[in-house]
DNA sequence: GTCATAAGTGATACTTGATATCACTAACTG
DNA sequence: CAGTTAGTGATATCAAGTATCACTTATGAC
């Protein structure tokens, strides 16, 4: 585990690591905070803050605000979103990213950030009507 | 004013609208609020989320999480975001209704809507610093 | 005009996600 | 195997936003 890199191991990282890495996608501090009970809020809240200092994680936040963790190696992904459910799926091609440079090269400033987002109604809700 | 369709006039709203009509781009509810000091912040949120039900504004979120409203007076409207200053910009360009084609067309479900945003530092502030 | 009423209002209490505080614990160094 | 200092969790706190509620007022009927 990078911590090595100048943080101590304990075990609240090592289980926060733990969890992290069989995280696929984007996810809620919440969410890691109630998968881990033992682990105090603040202690999860300061982990993720210093990996995401560290250049481990990336935060963002959706359309509606709410605040998301991923790996950083996953920037370059967009968002499938259901606009009955809500449900969030990542959304990852290679003619995304070359599209978006061309669109970047068309615009005046320096480019800090994309984001793409498609909004659909998934299967599952289709067929709950 | 657009809100006597269903809605009162009432010396707050009339303070709201004139307020929101000489703002461009985007703005905070915050920024709303300490503007008109004589408006209670509970009416200032109602009110925005009120236009934004009407369709007349639509909220968003910078990559921070800091919601913004904005004039929704494009169904399709793509954006170009200051970062720094929170400016933003229209675009509009053939390349990015090919991008979307190309997701729409590897994506399970009905597709129902759709946004692109650029996130730069724009020319003013990049001189600024 | 005036009146009734239901929408709208502001002060305030509350909710929720996130951060600061702080006494205590334990991971690293020598 | 200490000593130090980073790290911890419980709790208090903060800030944005929302709910509550008694009071006010725009509106429409008369």
């Amino acid at each position: 585990m990078l911590e090595d890199l100048g943080y101590r191991m304990t075990p609240s990282r090592r289980l926060l690591a733990r969890l992290l890495g069989s995280k696929a996608g984007s996810f809620s501090a919440e969410a890691i905070s109630e998968e881990l009970p033992t682990v105090g809020r603040a202690t999860v809240y300061r982990t993720l803050k210093l990996l995401v200092d560290a250049g481990v994680l990336c935060k963002t936040a959706l359309p509606d605000g709410a605040p998301r963790y991923s790996f950083d190696d996953a920037r370059h992904h967009h968002h499938v979103i259901c606009a009955d459910c809500g449900k969030v799926e990542e959304f990852r091609k290679p003619v995304v990213e070359r599209l978006l440079r061309e669109m970047a090269k068309e615009v005046r400033g320096a480019v800090v950030g994309h984001r793409v987002e498609l909004y659909i109604t998934c299967a599952k809700c289709l067929s709950e009507r």
